[in-house]
DNA sequence: CTGAAAGCGCTTACAG
DNA sequence: CTGAAAGCGCTTACAG
């Protein structure tokens, strides 16, 4: 018994046809009469034929590959951006190969080499945080590679972009803490070397200034990571510090989660004591007690968006589009941690 | 000016050289002169050539792309698993092609004839929950694909798997809560038609009786899919109900915080009245208050383990082995959940 | 509606 | 140590 993969050839000679209409019939080509589509699907499916996809690529010259390089794939975050990408890409047919730069320059460099092999149609990146010049993410525009950033997205460099309004999205947190009466807000911010940690930092300092409240610097601290353990670092801090704050923004939910266990073991009252509210709606949101206000910053849907944008520039439905850059609307989460009517 | 990648030839002509003599010196051949390997490496980088992989993979049909199937990789578990599988493929040269089965049978099938089209050198699977027959996967084990499960393993299919010993482990984490006294423990499981969470009630079932502890039914309660929200409606159950349990077992780690949550809002003392252990270890353990004591799975190392395994029997080092079952090792994290001295 | 033929860019057995 | 040549399995422009 022979063990070899059935071919086109194989099939070609067991209807009595050539390989070019079997190539055909299978692509539902207009121009193959429906009987012997039939007949080639029918015997395709007996002998258990399967186009060698490898095959094909190389002879197109083109993959229904899309890589995406994501810091790494075990925060939250990014799992869920990376399942919002697979979902959109199962249903149009591609493949999604996935790299982890674990925040490493060198390493994304080295993936961004790895992309140059011709097997993927193009990438969705969220870049490292030691990231600051782009030459390696020029050598891929230079060689036509469709990119797609999301989250940390390089600035001044003109690229399609998936983004959230981390800006808008940091004033309306902050303007909903004054809202319920704060006077002395802190933040608990993200490293400032990395964009979006500005804009919510700048959002919160906006929305405070906006109502004429003071920016106590003392109520300002930024983490290098934003992790858990710096947040009850920080929120010691703030216990212990002057002024005491009666609300605090935090730039992600761990931070906000560590807040409020560091105030409440303490014996002060969330939110009547102090309000708190978080950014990005992890699962732990709805877990902690109080549920913690935070933004719901819609990572599947960004996930989504990516692909479609990606695939439609790979594509290339509208090739007169240089880059496109998509915000994507978030929503401020209204739960017990800062609820105080 | 010519935008078409660079190829072998254009190279070969750059040297006058052969094309073969290119392709041997770019891979090291040890028969090719070092001065020739130099030369040929230095034009490389100076033409910016890298090798066009999708040939290189169709010549040789076969490609160094590992698949993986997953249910979802939003769950923090499957993240973790799809992150050390990852890690070792990048160290080994490989790329990773991820699938989401959604839990869907009719979805996994599908991936799996995806599977048929020769892109990937084996898959790494994690079952549906639906799936209960393995067509689909011996049809890939016909066509000499190699298969490695992790987690939820067919049973009664003989395979590669990679596992942890849930019996002994749910063993280890009742015997824990009776040497800190708990006489009536409860368990609050997963569904029973799946194998893992059927053997961690047998371990905990086991304890007792060793123990000989009485195995109370009322204090047995199976959810579907052990979410925060069934750990909540089960562990209001287990407080109202009789007789009231003085320690709780859970098969997973959400409904272990589910449980501490139900219990303390009614003022019951964690550990001190009643004792709870999770399993799996998700960051949550290490957050909740009091931290929960649970398992450790070691979903990193299983990646990495299976990773490995799946390149071996690609590889084919050992070509006698049929099938290869590794058992990850776990531990039992004790923290103030359960700790009572 | 169908077929013959060329060729995508590599790798490798064979020859020298 | 190097080269000429064949061929992997498709797709598609061209011809009829």
């Amino acid at each position: 018994m022979n063990n070899r993969r059935i071919t086109l050839k194989d099939l070609a000679k067991e209807l009595e046809l050539s390989a070019s209409t079997i190539s055909r019939a299978l692509d539902n080509h207009p121009g193959i009469s429906p009987e012997t589509k039939e007949k080639v699907k029918l015997k395709a499916e007996e002998l258990g034929f399967t186009r060698n996809s490898i095959a094909a690529s190389f002879r197109k010259s083109k993959t229904l590959t899309l890589a995406v390089i994501a810091p790494r794939i075990d925060i939250h975050f990014h799992s869920l951006v990376i399942s919002g990408i697979e979902e959109y890409a199962y249903k149009t047919g591609y493949n999604v190969t996935i790299f982890q730069s674990r925040d490493s320059l060198k390493r994304e460099k080295k993936i961004t080499e790895t992309l140059q092999n011709n097997m993927f149609g193009g990438v969705v990146i969220c870049q490292a945080s030691e990231t600051k010049a782009y030459e390696h993410f020029k050598k891929l525009t230079k060689m036509k590679m469709p990119i797609v950033f999301y989250d940390r997205v390089p600035t001044g460099l003109e690229a399609s972009k998936i983004i959230i309004n981390d800006y808008e999205s940091s004033f309306l947190a902050t303007e909903h803490l004054i809202e319920m009466g704060c006077k002395r807000i802190a933040h608990i911010g993200g490293s400032q070397s990395t964009g979006i940690f500005k804009s919510r930092f700048e959002g919160y300092e906006a929305a405070l200034k906006k109502h004429q409240l003071p920016v106590y610097k003392e109520l300002v601290h930024f983490t290098k990571d934003l992790s858990y353990d710096e947040g009850v670092l920080t929120a010691n801090k703030l216990l212990m510090g002057q002024p005491k704050p009666d609300g605090i923004f935090c730039s992600n939910d761990y931070t906000a989660v560590s807040a409020i266990q560091v105030f409440q073991k303490k014996g002060v009252k969330i939110p009547e004591q102090v309000a708190i509210v978080g950014f990005s709606n992890y699962p732990i949101s709805k877990i902690i007690e109080p549920n913690l206000t935070t933004i719901n910053d819609r990572a599947f849907d960004m996930g989504q968006a990516a692909a479609k944008l990606l695939i439609r520039q790979i594509e290339e439905e509208d090739d007169f589009i240089q880059s496109e850059i998509i915000t994507i609307k978030t929503e401020l989460l209204i739960r017990d941690s800062s609820r105080r009517k």
